[in-house]
DNA sequence: TTTAGAGCATACAGATCTGTAGCGTGTCAA
DNA sequence: TTGACACGCTACAGATCTGTATGCTCTAAA
């Protein structure tokens, strides 16, 4: 029973906050984060509840430090796929669009994150919301930018166009045959920047 | 306290029935489903607990309900204004892109209830999936229809490319500024036609 | 006039939720 | 060796959740 690692707290300084992370994360994408309760993550990641408040003092700073993680791991692979064509803007847009149309299509795929728990929590001062407006909000940053490097009339707006047809494909999976995402955007994207 | 109208049950045959949809319509969609309580709704419609079990069976079924009805909402909009433009196509498309991008940028705006609903329930079984499913392929279909009235090469991807530009409005206030959906929607609709 | 049923009100069962208290144990640093 | 602390475990407080039981009133139809 419990976990199948015995260490208590050899290896890692933070190895309990990244099970309890993990699970969370794991359980809040896949259920939606109101279906899943404290004690079942606990029970999940083999923790004591008093570790999961020592970490996150609430649920919703939980909730909130999934986001951030998400938003942290969804950046890496950003940069890790930018970094291969740091001259030519277009061949970067085109790399982007290819991983997040694979994305999409993945098995257990069920949307993006920060757009579910938006809808979740509408309240704006919940501690979930700065870091879902700061994930949009770099998102149409980071469009413009190479808006700007394919040297289109308004890069702002394509930028802004870019964003939302990706929204688009984050929550579309109900319309989409399996695999469509990935062509239907590129060629959506070209069209959008002649 | 309670209701203003004091009529028990004299006008409408379904008038308790419409009063709580109406009432649970209201919070569904302001504060998410799950957030939201029988009791909350029970009180805020001045209704008796018991009624809204004998007219709705289960909460489940009461949020298929509520979709349902905000599908026939929503469809009987778009055909209030496809009616306007029965032989243009191109016409009836910015039509809807517009009401559509009017919509999206209201006040109290909060996203697709499909969208939203869809975030909250992921078990596939769940009553709300299927208005939910019904409401995508349905969306895609209509523009499709419209797609071959303006005779594009390729009229279901145009639909599918306009179904998830749409969709992407749907879930990007936090991205667009305010009153920015309609010129966006529209530009690239018209992008992606050509 | 009687009867079926729709609605209201209250109370409650039973589950589940977030968060805390109390206590024992092992580890690491002083 | 001793003290601080992270962790686990159990139990629980208190709120809230869905759904049901019970009993009353009023209306509409038979």
């Amino acid at each position: 029973m419990s976990n199948g690692s015995k260490n208590s707290q050899a290896s890692g300084r933070n190895e309990v906050r990244e099970r309890i992370l993990e699970t969370a994360s794991e359980l809040f994408y896949q259920r939606g984060v109101r279906a899943v309760g404290v004690d079942l993550i606990v029970e999940q990641s083999g923790v004591a509840k008093t570790s999961l408040y020592r970490h996150f003092g609430t649920k919703d700073d939980l909730v909130a430090a999934f986001l951030q993680q998400e938003d942290l791991d969804f950046w890496s692979t950003w940069d890790r796929v930018a970094k291969q064509y740091s001259n030519d803007a277009k061949a970067e847009l085109d790399a982007h669009i290819e991983w997040i149309g694979e994305r999409v299509a993945r098995e257990n795929y069920r949307g993006c994150p920060q757009i579910n728990t938006a809808a979740e929590f509408p309240e704006a001062d919940h501690p979930a919301r700065k870091v879902i407006e700061r994930h949009m909000l770099e998102m149409r940053r980071r469009l413009k930018t190479i808006a700007e490097g394919m040297a289109v009339a308004a890069p702002d707006k394509l930028a802004g166009q870019l964003a939302v047809l990706i929204n688009g494909a984050f929550v579309s999976m109900q319309l989409l045959e399996s695999g469509e995402a990935t062509g239907l955007l590129r060629d959506a994207a070209h069209a959008l920047i002649n």
